[in-house]
DNA sequence: TATCGAAATCGAAACGCTTCAACGAGCCCG
DNA sequence: CGGGCTCGTTGAAGCGTTTCGATTTCGATA
């Protein structure tokens, strides 16, 4: 192993120069620098990274906890993932990689250790029961959704309640008087999701503020669950012309029985969604709708920890607004 | 920060024997185990992983190279990544991820900074460029998926060769004459890419020594791919009356397309496929399908992985045997 | 020309741990 | 009873960095 000891005797400096070279912590000649350069590029010097961790407390790592269980839209995780380590890596830093399953156990366990110098949590809910042991925890934490109880944690999230209100005004913009919300799974409701609260709030309440009548109605994931949703959300009596979808897991189901019904899209019935870009573009119907900035939050989350690691940066939390992309799937009454 | 020092002082030893109590490397009195256990509960101890780095040269964490960019099926990548996460843990290793579009010099820069013992690479493909230059890395490699030239490094793989033989005689043995393979995107024959030329050779093979008349048809992802793609598997000239489908993208549109066409599966048309068993099972028609075993594959790694780290264990190349399981999707001629 | 300050460099002390050589104590064997 | 074990424990030497003064150099200012 070429260590900076080696590197600081090639170019005939001493080891600190070296490591100020490398740091640009302190000025140096351009002659100087040109030296060391050169004798790392010569040996192939590599820092070590367990020394320098040791020496300058800092690890240059995020602990980035990811929910693997089996149910949420692994291509949608997989994009945060991707947009996270994507930026760690802009700011020189590396990703370990903890599992939710595990527990913020494992957030503790790397920052106390000082394996870690701040943790980004995916995926949070609302009623997150290990919300309060990560305010135990010794570094910035930064989470991807907002739980209910977020005081003193960075949150990043999509402002879905925007987002609702934004989809029921897009349908009331075009003349729709009675709309339905497909939404979640029931079993996401029950246990208070927050985004999906936050949606359904948006919804009902720009529903109400136009004075359209609004169905809301959980759906779960299964054809025959798709059919039976659709069956009550159609009902004659509501009237319902505009369907806003909040479950990117029931969306080909959906448009495959309404093809079946012989119900075309836009034309009978308008459909709008919040899901992510390549998903509604990849439908049999392309569906106008709101993204999932995936790409956008992990960037964000990244910059959060960054600015905590930093600056003397307190905890914040950050909304990004919806963007409504129309492509054609919902019609004018 | 607590230290091992202020825990030896707490419990009246020295360093090292609180060392000793930690690593189990050398025989330590009950006596004393337990009240260095109980200073290290009572202060909150956690050892400090850069220094240990540093003295022991042992980074307990594992490099894992996931391909992040979209196309892969990302529901079975995290399969693999959460179990090798898990299987990890169980060896009191950490998992850094490193994603493959920034390529094998990552690889070599967290080996060369010592941030990660070894490293596993996923889906690897057969031409796979990158190959040669993890030959530099000084650490073990193990890949998930095998090269056309895998000398030197340690592989897992299911035996995709073995897999195309038996879904093709398992049609064989039911009376099937005539059979056809729904395969991946052309692109993926083009690029050589190693599991899918394994299977094909296995069926084709297998089809030969059994008499059977097989066609191939490589399926791009896509509804009207797809019925492209049907249109010639099922053009009467061939009288297929078997599927044998690799291509997990396409298998909800290939069945609704079936369903359009009213070719019941089995009665009119017998599929066998090869996908994770729960995609298999959640099929609008539950198919008899070989699995990717991505749990186990992931295991296996970090076992292999694990072997070379502690003992002096050449590399090896483990072919997972393909497990067939039979849910009723294919009928007797 | 003497003095001062900034720029460039150096030396050495941490950082917290592992591990090796060494040592005393107790034991068994001859 | 002496010599050679093993067992449990210790002290101290690293491991490869960073970083904090201290020191040197040099040009500018007085």
């Amino acid at each position: 192993m070429i260590t900076i000891k080696e590197v600081a005797r090639h170019a005939g400096v001493s080891m600190s120069t070296v490591s100020y070279v490398l740091s640009g912590k302190r000025s140096i000649s351009g002659e100087t620098r040109r030296r060391v350069e050169q004798s790392i590029a010569a040996l192939g010097y590599h820092p070590n990274a367990g020394a320098r961790a040791l020496a300058s407390s800092k690890s240059q790592v995020l602990g980035l906890v990811v929910p693997l269980r089996s149910g949420v839209n692994m291509p949608v995780i997989m994009q945060f993932v991707a947009s996270i380590v994507s930026a760690a890596r802009d700011y020189d830093y590396d990703v370990l990689l903890l599992t939710k399953e595990a527990g913020p156990g494992e957030a503790h366990r790397v920052t106390a250790r000082s394996m870690a110098d701040a943790i980004i949590l995916m995926d949070v809910e609302s009623d997150d029961l290990r919300i309060p042991e990560l305010r135990t925890v010794e570094a910035p934490v930064v989470l991807l959704g907002m739980p209910d109880d977020h005081e003193g944690l960075s949150c990043v999230d999509l402002d879905f309640a925007t987002a609702g209100r934004q989809m029921a005004g897009h349908l009331a913009d075009r003349g729709h008087r009675s709309i339905a919300l497909i939404g979640s799974p029931p079993a996401v409701y029950e246990r208070g999701t927050s985004y999906a609260a936050r949606l359904l709030e948006g919804f009902r309440s720009e529903a109400a503020k136009r004075d359209v009548r609004a169905s809301v109605h959980p759906c779960a994931p299964g054809y025959d669950a798709v059919a039976k949703c659709l069956d009550q959300a159609l009902a004659p009596e509501h009237g319902t012309t505009g369907l806003v979808v909040h479950n990117e897991a029931v969306l080909g189901p959906l448009l495959l029985e309404l093809r079946r019904r012989s119900l075309d899209v836009p034309a009978d019935l308008s459909v709008i969604t919040l899901c992510p870009d390549d998903v509604a573009e990849s439908l049999p119907v392309p569906l106008t709708s709101i993204a999932v900035p995936a790409q956008e939050l992990g960037t964000i989350a990244v910059e959060m920890v960054m600015a905590r690691l930093t600056e003397e940066h307190a905890p914040e939390v950050r909304l990004l607004q919806p963007r409504l992309t129309d492509r054609g799937s919902t019609s004018r009454r």
